[in-house]
DNA sequence: TTGAAAGCGTTACCAA
DNA sequence: TTGGTAACGCTTTCAA
């Protein structure tokens, strides 16, 4: 094991020019030894004491000062909210940044939360992304998506339940998972369906669709379906279970799984026989769907597309300025268990 | 509304030089204006027409250079891995970051999943941070130490149940987690005490220091406490409660309140009394936890500190060279419901 | 095989 | 009140 350095110098912070002068070299060598560079024949010996140097010193180049040199950066930029999002965001956030990762981007993400759309775009753009995947709790206006733009982003992409006009997308649809939500309960002949709405902020951007969705797939039929908003705590369901009857309903679709849960607790303690008396169904297929009794019918989501996310980013970043794109990332279809 | 550029230029970016030129002035005083600086009076009509300008082109200044120049950032690095971390975990997290960022730092998350330690240690020194707070799940050596502080960082930290040699650290020791949980199930007369540890990857650092917290709780008393592996599935746990009885133990303390829900959900199928047979309880007092029946005994952990994390880190920053400090972030307390 | 020098976008100092 | 200039750390072309 080689010595460390056993005082934390205060010091300076040491530069190729350091390194170079330790080693006996220019500074042109130690960037051709420190970045591999193939194009120059550098002999051995010399490779190995810049190496030593470098090590020696706790040489590492500076990030800024090589990507203001090259004129651009692979830096790919994730704006995030601190709401949650979902299991499936989570998963697709998580593939893409260890895809970008192997494909040599350096990926980032930035809190961005309690700023304004346009306030964002410029903090981002100072950073000289060369790509930004914004989540659609973020709004992107085509200003900001302009600022973006000219400041050499070479891709602009929405991951979200929306497209935004401008911008590539891939779109998370969460409509399709009231859709189906819906469709099962009517063909189990339920023909009043309450649909649970979180009252959590940040939540809306993914409840909405879900509540258009179940209202569309009512669309032809005779049934009636009604938002039913809930705050994810106990005392709030004991007191929608308490009313639970006034309102009619003979079905329920919740947001997700855990507002299902909430729910139907609620209702058994309240003498609401589920799925005789009011069937629900979730979203998400959480473990705990399983474990619930009566098992709890979800609808599940699942990757619409085996093509990577970071090859889709990568592309768009080799070929920028070609039409927006759309993709769409979610397969939904219904998990039928006990409660439905 | 401002006319919007229609064609998102494919051109090059804007400079400051170029709103220099546009508007007519050097661009020192480009700088000062789009800085606000107080030092320098410039005419309110230069001002106009700077600002006119850097609108006109879009012009958004570039981080890099700037800090390049400044010679320092204000960029904290939070190094995240895509592991399930615990809510506590991302409360801190949160508050750090929104707090920062008030105090006018960058904060930026850097995924580092998969790198070893002092590769990540350079992959973070090379964006040059004047703080780095990363989490315990990725281990910090002190030659990775060593190299953030010569590349300018003023402060490390770690936040995780463990502190790390030569670092600051904010500790959540989860410890007193599995001592509480002991604790209460000895007072309530149990003595073979299993210990429910997560299979699934890189919860160990937390699982870990419960058990140990669990065993030391145990240590002065005639008591058995052994750990009880299970993967957060439906048929692990059906598999375990098939052997429950075998196992002798009348108490278990479950990893978290969501191995608990599965657990007694398993228990219960198999036929094992709870909390008569077999008392369980869980930790971080989900709401979950509220709606199982038996209502589910469980640790709370809270904040033990009133200071905001962010000062905490900023004064960090302002006093560096300072002795490593340990601050402990958690308090547990026992909330005793039916389960146990 | 190595070195000298220019230039990336900023800002701070010093003159004007 | 404003402008010229140098310097931050790095890479790359051109010459030696």
């Amino acid at each position: 094991m080689s010595q460390l350095p056993n005082q934390p110098t205060e010091g300076p912070v040491p530069t190729s020019a350091d390194v170079a002068r330790l080693a006996g070299v220019s500074r042109a060598t130690v960037s051709y030894v420190m970045s591999g560079s193939t194009t120059v024949r550098i002999s051995e010996p010399t490779r190995r004491r810049v190496r030593a140097a470098a090590t020696e010193l706790g040489y590492v180049p500076h990030a800024a000062a090589r990507s203001l040199r090259a004129g651009h950066s692979r830096t790919v930029l994730l704006p995030t909210v601190d709401l949650p999002a979902g299991p499936l965001h989570h998963h697709f956030l998580h593939e893409l940044e260890s895809g970008l990762r192997g494909l040599d981007y350096t990926v980032v993400q930035y809190g961005s939360t309690g700023l304004d759309a346009d306030e964002a775009a410029r903090a981002w753009a100072e950073l000289r992304p060369v790509a930004v995947v914004a989540p659609g709790t973020i709004p992107l206006t085509p200003r900001g998506i302009s600022t973006l733009r000219r400041s050499g982003a070479r891709a602009v992409i929405t991951l979200g339940p929306r497209p935004v006009t401008g911008a590539h997308a891939l779109v998370m649809d969460q409509r399709e998972i009231g859709g189906r939500a819906v469709a099962h309960l009517l063909a189990r002949g339920r023909r009043r369906i309450g649909v649970i709405m979180p009252e959590e902020r940040g939540l809306g951007p993914y409840a909405e669709p879900r509540l258009a969705g179940a209202r569309d797939g009512a669309r032809n039929h005779a049934a009636l379906v009604e938002p039913v908003p809930l705050r994810y705590e106990e005392d709030a369901a004991v007191g929608l279970a308490a009313r639970w009857r006034d309102l009619g309903f003979d079905a329920v679709f919740a947001y997700d799984d855990t507002y299902a849960m909430l729910l139907m607790r609620a209702l058994e303690d309240a003498g609401v026989d589920v799925p005789g008396e009011t069937a629900v169904i979730g979203a998400d297929d959480l473990v705990l769907g399983r474990l619930l009794r009566p098992r709890l019918s979800t609808v599940r989501t699942e990757p619409a597309t085996d093509q990577p996310l970071a090859d889709l980013v990568d592309r768009l970043v080799r070929r920028p300025g070609a039409a927006p794109e759309h993709h769409d990332l979610l397969r939904a279809a219904v998990v039928h268990r006990e409660s439905s």
